[in-house]
DNA sequence: GCCGTTTTCGGCCCGACTGTTTTCAGTCG
């Protein structure tokens, strides 16, 4: 079983015992268990077998005995009793707003319901608010909540909420009314989806800024409002929260609504060790305000260098941060070349000259044009003819835009058996090659590790496409031993793809940091198919910040004469 | 369930808002 199974499995038991009415405190160690595993660095496999699972902090006993035993039998005694005790439409229940544990066990005791379907139907009879602490508002909530569920999955992809947040922002900006404002959660800490945006703003006329805000044509209903905080749910259905506080407090409360929950608690509890006391409203020592006039002076107050918003996943940052041992991280400006690019050769929508002149005025020096290869007939793969003209073509744009460079790609497709569709003759007129898996994503670990292995053992293979496979919201990772690929990328200095198309991200974040300890480089692609689809490299840019890369980690922030000599061309 | 330079028990971050109450529990971030 892999990590990412056995921490949504401790992040259920968290939920079930909340749902059972365990101590919060006993759900709380589930919650930051399965979160230091999802981000951990090395192979879990290798911990256990080493005996130093219960090294790590927050994993004590019970912990390292249940993780050993998810992790060598695949299964859970505990949590499987747990399961049959606990109905999971109970878990799907707390998706509702407003609708936590108690309430959820106290329609589940007191009523027998166990799935949503049910407690809609008890909505409508209308026997909910003979529940204590219930009431027509809590019941008419729900069953709106219930709804909303049903019409919208509770989770966007970062530019769909980016671009409306960037609206409602622009909305208080131009009002005069505001002083500072920004986007805070997990939107500004650049997650690949969120499940609602942030906001806030510092004012001396908090008033009229919820008014503006409620007030916003994007706005479908209204939530919560009140003095310092407002919710409402937009058109669109993404929920909206705004926080309006003064000037004074906007970089405390800033930093505090950016989250994340994990980097604010450690943060906490190493502002308690000096004796100060962090909060939204600022930071105190005794009665003693201490001063910060923007977030650069909070973490200077604890001996800190700044952690960029990307980093605040309780992730190593803020001990990197006390030691000046943050990465410098890279950014969009760094990016010199656009690779992974499909044209009309095979299902892009612009020719070649298109996507250089793109590129060209876009500010970029050389293009990597990747089509697809002759086993993907779905996308119109290139045959052997078909390269030959693609290759014809690219020699007279170069010789045609002399101050840019094409480059001759292609787009391997990886067959289920790990070899590729092209002879050595053919592969070799290629300047790089970009493979990839596209079909056959159910096969097992072991046999889809040896595929991709074989695939990137061949040596005119540049780099590992999408090596995940996963589709945001959509489609889960096919099951792979990525530690195994990491390495091999690693001694056979293949180039990991961080494909930036924003429903993909993938290599996702959480494995960049250790896939970079292990000597890894990667390449930030667009994957575009058309134009625009070359600017959806800052949403890689992004992924890779969250992992702590930095310019020299990346191998299209090198020169065209760099790039060429670092792939051995 | 975890943790410990106040250490093997008693904390564990903390405040706003809502809806239900008539002083507070539950939820959320």
């Amino acid at each position: 079983m892999d990590k990412h199974e056995v921490s949504n499995i401790l992040n259920d038991i968290g939920l079930l015992l909340e749902i059972q009415g365990e101590s919060f405190f006993k759900s709380k160690a589930y919650y930051d268990a399965s979160r230091t595993i999802e981000l951990l660095d090395e192979d879990l496999e290798a911990l256990i077998l080493n005996d130093r699972l219960k090294e790590i902090k927050g994993i004590g006993n019970a912990l390292t005995q249940k993780i050993t035993e998810l992790v060598t039998t695949g299964k859970l005694e505990y949590y499987e009793n747990l399961k049959k005790s606990i109905p999971h439409g109970l878990v799907e229940m707390l998706k509702i707003p407003g609708f936590g544990p108690k309430k959820v066990a106290a329609v589940y005791k007191q009523l027998g319901i166990t799935t949503i379907g049910e407690l809609k139907y008890a909505c409508e009879e209308n026997r909910l608010i003979k529940l204590a602490g219930f009431g027509e508002k809590t019941q008419k909530k729900i069953l709106e909540g219930i709804e909303n569920l049903n019409k919208y999955s509770n989770q966007f992809y970062y530019p769909f909420a980016k671009t409306l947040a960037d609206m409602i922002i622009a909305t208080l900006k131009e009002s005069g009314q505001v002083i500072r404002v920004c986007e805070g959660g997990s939107l500004r800490r650049k997650k690949e989806t969120v499940k609602d945006i942030d906001i806030l703003a510092s004012s001396n006329n908090a008033e009229a800024v919820m008014a503006l805000f409620t007030n916003h044509p994007l706005v479908s209903s209204v939530t919560s409002k009140g003095e310092t905080k407002s919710a409402v749910i937009l058109k669109d259905g993404i929920n909206v929260d705004l926080r309006v506080v003064s000037d004074d407090e906007y970089p405390y409360a800033l930093h505090h609504f950016t989250g994340s929950k994990e980097h604010n608690t450690a943060l906490r509890h190493i502002a308690k060790q000096q004796g100060i006391k962090i909060n939204e409203y600022g930071l105190f020592k005794g009665n003693e305000t201490i001063k910060c006039s923007d977030e650069k002076d909070i973490f200077k107050v604890f001996g800190m260098d700044y952690i960029e918003p990307e980093l605040r996943e309780n992730n190593g940052e803020l001990e990197a941060a006390s030691n000046n041992q943050l990465p410098c991280l890279v950014d969009h400006n760094d990016i010199e070349g656009i690779l992974h690019v499909h044209s009309t050769y095979s299902d892009g929508a612009n020719t070649i000259e298109e996507l250089v002149k793109f590129s060209m005025n876009k500010g970029y020096t050389y293009l990597g044009i990747t089509d697809h290869s002759k086993s993907a007939y779905y996308a119109g793969g290139l045959v052997e003819d078909d390269i030959k003209r693609q290759h014809e073509e690219i020699d007279k744009l170069n010789e045609k835009y002399t101050n840019f460079t094409i480059l001759k790609g292609i787009e391997l497709d990886i067959l289920p058996d790990g070899s590729l569709d092209y002879t050595d003759n053919v592969l070799s007129s290629f300047d790089f090659t970009i493979a990839s898996v596209h079909s056959s994503f159910t096969l097992d670990e072991d046999k889809m590790t040896e595929r991709v292995l074989k695939a990137i053992s061949n040596k005119y293979v540049t780099i590992l496409g999408h090596p995940t496979g996963r589709l945001l919201l959509s489609r889960e990772p096919f099951k792979i031993n990525i530690n195994e690929v990491i390495k091999a990328c690693a001694s056979r200095k293949v180039i990991l793809e961080i494909n930036a198309n924003p429903h993909r991200l993938d290599m996702d974040w959480r494995l960049l940091k250790g896939a970079r300890y292990e000597g890894c480089k990667f390449v930030i692609c667009p994957d575009a198919h058309r134009l625009e689809g070359i600017d959806d490299i800052k949403y890689g840019v992004n992924t890779a910040r969250k992992g702590w890369l930095e310019k020299d980690d990346i191998v299209n922030t090198r020169s065209i004469e760099d790039f060429l000599k670092l792939i051995g061309r």
